[in-house]
DNA sequence: CCGACCGGTCG
DNA sequence: ACGACCGGTCG
């Protein structure tokens, strides 16, 4: 469907094309989400998450990445009561994307004896590199979502999981992404899995830019610092990201770490592959 | 004086009290930075830079954190048009943090043969970095204002001026500033200068706030992250705030490393007394 | 063109 | 309570 966007005066309106979706998904969508944004007992981030499930569930080709970005994104500032909308998605989305990972892989990976578990506090950031005993190396909070093995004897508990790794989870890349790497080689280091999951948003709005979403990776012949820090430094064990529009790694890179691109919500989609 | 801040509707206005600033002062201070605010020819960052400057002489007893996050904040917010104000503010007025402060320090480092140089650019960032040597081991961009000093033999240029060190600016921390400590250790180690200047804005607004611009450092005797980067790890150099409710640090720190405080624009201030 | 800038939010 | 979340901007 084609799909109106109002930035205000003098901006105006301007038109994105989300070709998998129909009119119909995108009014189902807003029907989903909409009363949840504003719904005292129901955490943004779990509206988001949940809205995004199933947006992607309802548009299993459409690309992921666009979904967030210029759907729900763009719903959540129209509706949202309150408080500051723009703020408020800041605060909530990057939530938001660390439960939908590990709602969407939980049923998938369980078979395999693992499980995603996302952790919001400092507490459960902090226990969690307790247990992988680097607590003491990284800054206090470098871990968003852990990743667990039953069997695993590294930070066994009690439930009978113990720690392979962990996911950083970003929605876009910015600078921020650098803010991860000291973690990450550590983390490595010491033998565990460190993942970079992203959505790789990022649009340039009008009047300058076109809002396509064509995230922030570049091209492997035309390569950006952040593919770099995947394909040549290996600063994480691997990247996947959610954007269609993220041009993959070769299987050669000179770090031997790749860049990974989730074409569609049928498993086994990359991430599944890479951990089970 | 005190000083209405309107939050729209439901929220409603707030008084903020700027005690060493009178009415008169603060009409001053928006005639002189409204017309730079949309000046066709003028950079956002100049007019911030300068209006700072501007304020900071008019009012010298003043908090200069207040005066930038108060009064030219919400002076920015209320006048800029065209363009997202807030983001715009974000994009510009972390380099108007750079310019002000070499603007300020250069006529007071000159006869030290001290020389601050604003590095806007990713190209003016990495020629700096080659110039430290150290280009290879940091990521592209993490040093914001150069340290020269006529006769210093690293770095040194056909203008008598080599490298001593770097200054990481930021207007306020948040978990921002652990991006920086991998190069600023990296430079230290190298046995350059690694000092992070900051004017340690950090309000909280309504309805849970209280306004007031307490910063992020905590105290000594109920230290946050960011304080312990300091006093204990020795990350930086040093750490100049430039907001006087942050809390020094006691002369004695287990790193030896410690955060100043200027608290007025009366010189030799702890920055100059560092340097010269 | 494409990078780094920062602050209200809310758990 | 105090921390980390992200995107329009504009050089």
């Amino acid at each position: 469907m084609q799909f109106s966007i109002d930035f205000g005066s003098p901006l105006g309106t301007y038109t994105v094309d989300i070709p998998n979706t129909t009119q119909q998904d995108y009014d189902t969508i807003e029907a989903y989400f909409i009363p949840k944004i504003n719904a005292p007992k129901v955490k943004s981030r779990d509206a988001i998450a949940d809205a995004f499930l199933f947006a992607w569930s309802l548009c299993p080709n459409e690309n992921p990445s666009d979904l967030w970005h210029h759907v729900l994104y763009r719903i959540y500032l129209r509706n949202k009561q309150g408080t500051n909308p723009e703020q408020s998605w800041v605060r909530t989305s990057g939530e938001a994307f660390e439960l939908a990972l590990s709602q969407k892989y939980n049923p998938l990976l369980s078979n395999h004896g693992l499980k995603l578990t996302p952790l919001f506090s400092k507490k459960d950031k902090k226990e969690t590199l307790e247990r992988m005993g680097i607590s003491h190396l990284v800054g206090s909070s470098k871990i968003d979502i852990a990743i667990e093995k039953q069997g695993e004897s590294r930070g066994l508990l009690p439930n009978g999981y113990g720690i392979i790794g962990g996911i950083h989870a970003k929605v876009s890349l910015a600078e921020r992404v650098s803010d991860d790497i000291p973690a990450s080689r550590i983390m490595m280091q010491y033998g565990f899995l460190s993942l970079l999951s992203t959505l790789d948003v990022k649009s340039f709005p009008p009047p300058r830019g076109d809002l396509i979403n064509r995230g922030e990776f570049g091209s492997p012949d035309n390569s950006s610092d952040k593919r770099r820090y995947i394909e040549e430094h290996g600063d994480f064990s691997a990247c996947f990201s959610y954007n269609t529009r993220t041009v993959p790694s070769p299987q050669i890179t000179s770090s031997g770490k790749q860049i990974y691109v989730v074409f569609s919500n049928i498993t086994p989609d990359p991430f599944v592959q890479f951990l089970a």
